[in-house]
DNA sequence: ATTAAATATATTGTTAACAATAGTAATATC
DNA sequence: GATATTACTATTGTTAACAATATATTTAAT
């Protein structure tokens, strides 16, 4: 493959698991020896990166895996919502029976990974139960804003959550929205959807307020 | 402002106001002379217009306008009125005589430039009101995504309707929307702005059919 | 001992030269 | 004359050296 699509795959790859926390410094020179290319490659893979909002780049200072703001988590569950629940609204009436049977796999896998032990796998499969919704409703740019959603999510959840939360889809849910979903009953899909994505949401702004470091406050006293 | 940007936004202009028809080549250096600038600017603008899908990028070849195709358009359509919908819905309890006020203005420039034949920015003007509108959710992912497929609309409607059709939002909706949006009448908004962007769409879906080149019937006689 | 200034180092940003590739024209071969 | 081969030109892609900037360290001054 492209080596800088192989690149772009391992450093994305990294900062989805949450392997590096937001902040992280991204060096050039280090990363290009670590991969063994040149640092121009490193350049345009973290161009990208920083495009995708995944990465943070401060001109002449570099580049830091991306922090993203309360707000930011805010306007990226809300956005999920509107496009999800219209997934699931146009799902409802075009799912064919093996369509739904390759879900239900999905769904299978999923739970074993959680039952296994395996938190890092499940959730990479929980987000993959988001993204073959999307597809199946065959409308590219949707999917690839969902994708783009989905990609964001780790981070969010990453900087905003306790770090005991589970961070977990849950699993009964996604099940859930696929009986409804086989079953015909737009109303209850979209529902279960709604709930799924609320209570997930939870997870983080419940949890930590808006760093507004506000200087006033910390000097009121002098 | 930076260089870069700069040359960025003369040349996504150009693009939107149809300056440059889809398929045209854009090499480097002639970019690169016309603007005064290295190359090394120009290939990193081609890159990022090449991420936001207005230029379309060849591997040693190089780069041209983007040429969408039917199912592009499509599914871009089918996106905004679920982005749209949305936006309509949620500012219907939520916006301020003030708020109003200024969409009203939006309205009137754009109706008068209509009038006064400068349909050039009337288009302008239409696009504004759409992404104005989103702005005013203080969704900034929900922005993002809108703007995305509005400046890709252009290229779309290009592409694919014909010469003649004259590719307007139909001014009077746009008051409508507001009026449906003052009243407080949710539904009525969303319906008027489902019909809206219905019809905006089918001033290109209906002319061309896909371009398939399809070589079994050129040579079924042969 | 603290602050300020100067120096050194590390890092990002730019560019000009080179390499690789694709497209085009010219030449040779049948 | 049509086709294949070769040489040429235009264009994109890569890289190593250099420039600019920011950070860290040292030195000097009070």
């Amino acid at each position: 493959m492209k080596q800088e699509e192989t690149v772009y795959q391992y450093i994305e790859k990294a900062i989805l698991e949450n392997r590096m926390p937001p902040g992280t410094r991204l060096r050039e020179v280090h990363l290009a020896d670590i991969f063994g290319v040149k640092r121009g490659l490193i350049r345009k893979v973290l161009s990208r990166l920083t495009s995708a909002k995944l990465v943070d780049h401060i001109p002449n200072v570099g580049a830091q895996v991306a922090c993203p703001s309360l707000k930011d988590g805010q306007d990226l569950f809300a956005t999920r919502q509107i496009l999800e629940q219209a997934v699931v609204r146009q799902l409802c009436d075009s799912l064919t029976p093996s369509q739904i049977g390759s879900l239900r796999d999905f769904v299978v896998r999923e739970q074993e990974a959680y039952q296994g032990g395996d938190t890092q796998k499940g959730v990479g499969l929980s987000a993959r139960f988001h993204r073959q919704l999307a597809e199946l409703t065959g409308n590219r740019v949707l999917l690839e804003f969902l994708q783009d959603i989905l990609n964001r999510t780790p981070l969010v959840m990453m900087s905003l959550s306790q770090p005991d939360s589970t961070r977990a889809c849950i699993n009964h849910d996604h099940r859930n929205i696929l009986d409804a979903l086989e079953a015909g009953d737009c109303l209850k899909a979209v529902d279960i959807m709604q709930q799924h994505l609320q209570q997930l949401e939870g997870m983080f702004s419940v949890h930590k307020t808006e760093p507004t470091i506000d200087l006033e406050k910390i000097f009121q006293d002098t």
